[in-house]
DNA sequence: ACCAATTTGTCCGTATGTATG
DNA sequence: TCATACATACGGACAAATTGG
């Protein structure tokens, strides 16, 4: 073995022709070109087009549909899309969970990006958004005492609130946490019968927040709506320095991907 | 038309072949029966297993090997890996530039979670990473004048701080922005001359500040640094309300295609 | 409401290039 | 060097689902 002289030359890759076909469909989109909601056109019309097998084409399509980039509609015809976050979102919860994050990872990073998303949602909530939370309040002062219920309805909450922030990347960033955060509360409010009412009193704190403008005040309740969480989790009897378990996630991953 | 009456049932979604061999292939992965570096065999082996069709078998591996869950190792061969999340991270990205996202969400979702992750640097970083941060400085100072370079090592510097945090929730969170919004340093370094200096004096700052475990002042010269990234955009002639341009991505993700 | 054409999902067999021993 | 195993890609085929008259 021979040269201790640093390799000039990278190794190359030389790309199949189903990275081909992917690629040269992820251009157009990408490119503005093709438009979320125009039809790409049948098998057989990329296979004229590219002078390749089917095979191959479907290998493209499936490595598209897989990235967000393409879906098949009604009759399953291939339409372009704007990516879809949620596919995203639960890949890489997915991801997280395989990498044994712990629960303390998980809370001390939602509590950044939920105290930053109604930051957010201080400066920018609109009436419209504002009556989404009023809306998912008064569901949520209905199902106190149904922990099923109530974990799904402070999901969307924090949901909302970040959608109140007008910030698309901030929402995006938070969401693969929320999803294997939030699904939490509800073997809280199973365990912590105080924890249901809580909760439903630091959204309508929050709610109100928001709607007064007041950064502090919105911050305050965030805050101490998730260390509240915190402290009811510890309470359950669950270690915070425990990784996400993976039966768990599976169950906030499965209802997620509807 | 007819019947006013709520539907009771969903439709019901008929899973195809290679959506089997993926989600059955997917579960060893998640049970944590089949762990990464396994191999998971050949083509051939699957199609025994399966008892389905070589294509079908191929469709299915594309998409575990787009979800990161699978790689194609020497040989070609199959094996099980922890997801990677730059692959992830990169299609976040492009998501978020097909929906034009602006330069201003970009900064404000910056701001929250490079803050948050100089916080989580300050409690937890170690020898290790501090030594990182330290080569990662020295680097920096000798590239000043040099656009490219510099922007590459800032990049690297953020990443290193997110890591010293030790959350990898949140390291993962701050990527796809990250990998949007640091690559723009290049742009202004190239505009604005003394924007080099005051990059390498910002880092130079917190470097010390986690040295010194100093929250207050990390925070403070991080959220400067940024703000000072923001300012000489702007004196740069750039519209902070304009969306992230498809090209300048189109240039930030074929570099980190790499 | 039926029929014909189209399209997808799946399967079979085969050829070629490449990696491993 | 050669042989084997394997991934990639190709052509052709058929049933079921969907579309459009």
């Amino acid at each position: 073995m021979s040269d201790t002289i640093a390799d000039r030359f990278d190794r190359i890759r030389v790309p199949s022709a189903y990275e081909m076909v992917a690629e040269a469909i992820e251009a157009e989109i990408v490119s503005g070109r093709l438009r979320p909601g125009d039809e790409i056109g049948t098998e057989a019309a990329l296979v004229r087009q590219f002078g390749v097998n089917r095979s191959t084409v479907r290998e493209g399509i499936r490595v598209l549909e897989q990235g967000g980039l393409v879906r098949r509609g009604a009759g399953r015809k291939l339409y372009g899309c704007e990516p879809r976050y949620d596919a995203l979102s639960s890949r890489i919860s997915r991801a997280l969970v395989l990498q044994d994050v712990t629960f303390r990872e998980l809370f001390d990073a939602a509590l950044i990006l939920e105290v930053g998303a109604v930051e957010g949602a201080v400066a920018h909530a609109d009436a419209e958004v504002i009556a989404a939370l009023e809306a998912n309040q008064s569901r949520i002062e209905q199902a106190i005492g149904n922990p099923v219920l109530l974990s799904e309805i402070d999901t969307e909450f924090h949901a909302l609130v970040a959608h109140a922030s007008r910030n698309r990347v901030l929402e995006l960033a938070r969401e693969p946490a929320a999803l294997l955060f939030f699904p939490s509360s509800e073997m809280i409010c199973r365990r912590v019968p105080e924890g249901g009412p809580r909760m439903v009193e630091a959204h309508r704190r929050i709610i109100d927040a928001i709607k007064a403008r007041d950064l502090e005040l919105a911050r305050l309740w965030m805050r101490r709506h998730l260390v509240d969480w915190r402290k009811d989790f510890m309470r359950a009897g669950r270690e915070i320095d425990a990784p996400v378990e993976r039966i768990f996630a599976r169950y906030a991953l499965s209802r997620s991907a509807l």
